[in-house]
DNA sequence: AATGATGTACTTGTTGACAGTTTACAATGG
DNA sequence: CCATTGTAAACTGTCAACAAGTACATCATT
């Protein structure tokens, strides 16, 4: 076969290219991003540019300004609370919902495979930020629910700043493998009750700290 | 004061008319929608309509094809189950999160004069349909966390497309308003285990019966 | 020095055109 | 009659340029 030839639009790689420019920070939060100079930036016309913001726009890493100037999301410390709460929701149904498939231990050993990796890769920060949302991501997936999965992903890019916004290394302790493996061995048991009662936990957990470390960054 | 001139871009007078042919019914689902047509109709360059296009996209109210063809999306019987049980849990959330505002009894005031209103309009179909979003959507705005009505508006054209598909005829039973007076009395009471056992009831009955107008109409 | 007017630069909204690809169809040859 | 090739039409991807609005600096006036 020779056909593994790719095509992308220039749109779409705009676009991941911005998308990683921001949740890596080099797009500090609150910047002003002026179309001109980032489509000049990436050596495209304005027009493939401003589809790509504009997509950006609607997954929650940019916001629009009173005259439609678009600058990289600034969030509140009561927002990231918001937000976790509504993970939690969406996160328990998931684990809910994956526990009722006939097919359960597969999924939960797929599951298992990504804390494994968490386990694997303590020394690169980047990494373990991927890692865990990975594991999340993965239990929406197998949770089977395409709407479930897709509502989850628009919170991937608040979240992804949440996370930034408070510094990685804060970030982290959230993201203990340990923590996660209770997750899985919870689902193994297969007691939803009570697996909804551990994400939310850990979600509640993970918001807190978060947050901490916010109020840490604005007094130092 | 002179200042009530509202100015809107032509991107969103498009976004909002497209909407509003894709929820009417009037753009039928699976339709392809060609760019330079829709730009001629409207009166407006390519380049504009795109945008809006692109938006309602990722709304979910238009898939990209192949080529990158946009066309009207087409729900699957499974999916609406799967719609509605995220709604659900959403709403559940809502509900639980509403009943612990200090003010909670100004809002469920706000909530019952939703329902009043699903009382006045029951002649008109179309009508009763936008009073139980209202009402829904209402619910989400009221429980006061900005995440949570996001993510829920995410799903709205999903939902619209749903209803519309299986029959406006159909989807009413699902709007009695004596079943929303259920929902606001049971907030009166401020049971949050109850009002989450209510609402996913309700979600669960209205999922059934657009799915079974759904076989209905593949059969007729 | 404070205030108001004017013009200039910057940024977004909008457009029309060009280029590359896919699809449909007709023409040609076996 | 079928297969193949060539051709035209239909769309989307992409771009460069124009238009309009806002913010800022400059300058004149009192």
């Amino acid at each position: 076969m020779i056909r593994n030839l790719q095509r992308t639009t220039l749109r779409d790689q705009c676009l991941n290219a911005l998308r990683s420019a921001i949740t890596s920070g080099q797009l500090p939060t609150g910047h002003h991003l002026v179309e001109t100079e980032l489509a000049e930036a990436f050596g495209v016309s304005r027009g493939t540019l401003r589809e790509a913001m504009r997509r950006l726009e609607q997954e929650g890493l940019l916001v629009a300004g009173s005259r439609g100037q678009l600058s990289v999301r600034h969030i509140e410390e009561s927002e990231i609370h918001d937000i976790y709460r509504v993970r939690a929701a969406l996160e328990a149904l998931a684990a809910r919902t994956l526990c009722e498939q006939p097919d359960r231990d597969e999924r939960i050993a797929t599951l298992a495979s990504h804390v494994r990796r968490m386990h694997e890769v303590q020394e690169d920060l980047i990494e373990q930020i991927e890692t865990d949302l990975n594991f999340h991501r993965a239990l929406c997936e197998l949770s089977g629910n395409q709407a479930l999965l897709t509502t989850w992903l628009t919170l991937e890019g608040p979240i992804r700043i949440s996370i930034m916004h408070a510094g990685l290394e804060h970030a982290l302790h959230n993201m203990a493998a340990d923590r996660h493996d209770l997750i899985v061995n919870t689902l193994a048991q297969g007691d939803a009750t009570r697996i909804e009662q551990v994400l939310m936990e850990h979600m509640e957990e993970a918001a807190r700290r978060l947050m901490t470390a916010l109020e840490q960054r604005a007094e130092g």
